[in-house]
DNA sequence: CTGTATCCTTAGGGATACTG
DNA sequence: CAGTATCCCTAAGGATACAG
């Protein structure tokens, strides 16, 4: 059952579950992280400059597992334990964050989004979703 | 100053930029009342069925006034005192919650999201986003 | 190092009372 | 009715210690 049980959905309106699973201001620096840094380890999300506690970023990774989005599995060379990845559904939240990316980009007066970044998804949406799919799949 | 202060944002990524002013679970719910349900009085919001409480909708009204997403002016009917209605900058949400909408419409079994405008999303977004953005003009 | 668990403070937010 | 303010409790989450 990857999704809120009864008693934790506030309503069946779309936007409303979406913000139940991811509707906080750490669950998706995580995705982000996978989608476009590249990043698979817990030392990685660790890393990020946002800064997230180690307790915090335990919790959102079983939360997302839990829901579905994100997956693990043991890291054959053992530098880390895991290696995380997205699930079909997580690679779904694609173009949601393209959105938040480009908002963010154009509403901030000091954005660090890198121009030629902004120009590809304006230009080209759907090309960028779907080399980055392919990169991660 | 429309944005977060220096020591109120947690990095320059744009994502992290829209977390910090958006990353909730309410305030999205607000946004979407008026996009989505021609919701305009203070007494629309409160009865959307999320069940959004008093005190916190008043708090994130006046946020979103802070961050120039949203502005309100006097009722001149006087039904109610204000009528709350989205800047240019709120307007410019509209893809990110369609987004959410359709991943939200995918992934959640018991969706309440209507066919019908799932597919005309999907089929043309750009004209659902402009003819939205018109009728609250 | 990777990841887990504990402590403890603050902030989010529900219930409700109050004002015009 | 529209909107504000208070009370109070829970949960989010920062710091940090701990275990493999």
């Amino acid at each position: 059952m990857p999704h809120p049980a009864k008693d934790c959905r506030r309503s069946d309106c779309p936007v409303s579950f979406t913000l139940d699973l991811l509707g906080d201001k750490w669950t998706l620096l995580v995705v982000r992280d996978i989608l476009f840094k590249d990043k698979k380890f817990y030392g990685d999300f660790l890393s990020s400059e946002e800064g997230i506690a180690t307790n915090i970023l335990a919790d959102r990774l079983e939360k997302l597992d839990q829901t579905g989005i994100l997956t693990w599995e043991k890291d054959p060379n053992h530098g880390s334990k895991y290696i995380y990845h997205l699930t079909e559904k997580g690679l779904d939240l694609l173009p949601m964050l393209l959105e938040m990316i480009l908002w963010g980009a154009k509403h901030d007066p000091q954005t660090a989004a890198p121009r030629k970044f902004i120009q590809a998804v304006k230009k080209n949406r759907e090309g960028v979703i779907r080399e980055i799919r392919e990169k991660l799949r």
